[in-house]
DNA sequence: CGGAATGTTGATTATATTCAACTGTTGTGG
DNA sequence: CCACAACAGTTGAATATAATCAACATTCCG
């Protein structure tokens, strides 16, 4: 599955491909370890192997049993739902330092995700075993664990919430508004999306046609700018106010409520 | 929020609401203390508190802090994402020795879901911090607490997975084909709705009217039989040819692949 | 440069919602 | 026990949303 064989071709780690300080640093790095004691990073670390995949290949496919948490030392790759023909859904992108699979390995469950680069990738391959024990005898890395799998419940329901809640028009101003927070002014602000349009529609389950309808309309309403990949975020209040403008009953009728 | 004083005043359990041994049978029942030691049981128990929800009344609000994981002892409660104006999506049904609010209430983040009675309901209120520290002491506890939760995210995925890539006719004739799963026999086969049709409707995130037409229309392809509440399955075969009918085609055409 | 990937646009269609009216069922208080 | 209100379900017509199909433009790379 994984390069394995071409990772210790590289030059960038040793003869075969295990270079412990560079793996420790990996582990380290990723929130299922923090505060964790290195003790429990090193040892974790001597099991782990680095691969390394290239821009479109497959990291993990649907249906296959993955050997462990994998985890992204650079790169970017997506989390996706296949469906028929060429069409997906983008479920996650994630980046340098994150993980995925905690939930599929630990279980020991068919990988339900296909997993695919969408840049020249370096990953960790963390096997299930030392991590159960792990979690078993360090109670740091345990309640870590636990957070990661009840964070991530929080965020898949509040993405269905999204998904069946909101208008696509909704979801695309609340993304494109949540690009701009960096800077705290109304004023115009350049944002550039992180990934292809293409792959920004399948991560809000529209195809490509009803992004490229939906950006035009807000640049025809004078919300954003844009040519080509440069989009410039005009009236970032408006483009709020669209976000939540058909529903809110109920969330008003609530009291203060959430923000998500 | 909780019907406490409601509980208390009824005639099943002691002046205050507390009968130990009912609490420690709850909470016991639960997945979450499969395989736990009695003493563990009982001193979380000792904590739990137990309340009553008529049918309709809601026993957790989107937007609040839940003072614990609440499980259910007997009666049927639903998570709904709420919508506007009487819409709302049903994440799930949770009835007897079940629990709900784990993320929610080990993050200390406001819960995102209403959860409302079905049926006149008894929950026991588990608080946080007892779970904590047995999380902490109890390894089987832990064990159970990550396999919940892992299970939980799986759940979530495939839900998010039936709900986009499948349509609504499809989702309904895969229900409708896995209540028949009991006898194996692909005869006529009469089953029971667990809830009603608008209930139903909303776990498929469909409106009650859409749900009537598409039932109507599988009635009237001769795939079952319908006369109010009562449903018969008659062509089980055909049914689930209906549930994966238009898909695949990527699953097929993607054979070894992978990344090597 | 040339080809693949990405993005745009219009026309048409599928799916399900919304609105409205109406029927059947159930549970409750007089 | 019945009347009545509240809820559950059905049906049709009009509508909204986004997908699909098809053609073309643009950008990115090797």
């Amino acid at each position: 599955m994984f390069q394995q064989t071409y990772a210790n071709a590289q030059g960038t780690t040793n003869g075969n491909g295990r270079d412990p300080r560079l793996i420790e640093g990996i582990v380290s790095s990723l929130p299922l370890f923090r505060d964790v004691g290195r003790s429990s990073v090193v040892l974790v670390a001597s099991y782990t192997r680095i691969a390394h995949c290239r821009r479109g290949e497959f990291i993990a496919q649907q249906g296959e049993r993955l050997p462990g948490v994998i985890a992204i030392a650079y790169g970017l790759a997506k989390l996706v739902l296949p469906r028929r023909k060429g069409e997906e859904k983008v479920l996650r992108f994630i980046g340098a330092n994150e993980s995925f699979g905690e939930a599929t390995a630990l279980l020991d469950r068919p990988c339900q995700v296909d997993v695919v680069a969408l840049a020249d990738t370096m990953l960790a391959v963390i096997p299930v075993r030392p991590l159960k024990q792990l979690q078993e005898r360090d109670v740091t890395f345990a309640n870590n664990l636990i957070a990661t799998l009840a964070g991530g419940l929080l965020l898949l329901v509040a993405e269905i919430d999204a998904s069946i809640g909101r208008s696509s028009a909704q979801r695309l101003a609340a993304y494109l508004e949540s690009l701009a927070l960096p800077d705290a002014g109304s004023d115009a602000c350049a944002v550039q999306l992180p990934v292809t349009k293409t792959a920004l529609a399948a991560r809000f389950g529209i195809t490509k046609e009803t992004m490229s309808r939906l950006l035009r309309e807000l640049k025809e309403r004078g919300l954003i700018a844009m040519t080509g990949a440069n989009i410039t975020i005009l009236d970032r209040a408006r483009l709020a106010g669209i976000a939540r403008e058909p529903a809110a009953a109920t969330t008003i009728a609530r009291g203060q409520a959430a923000c998500i």
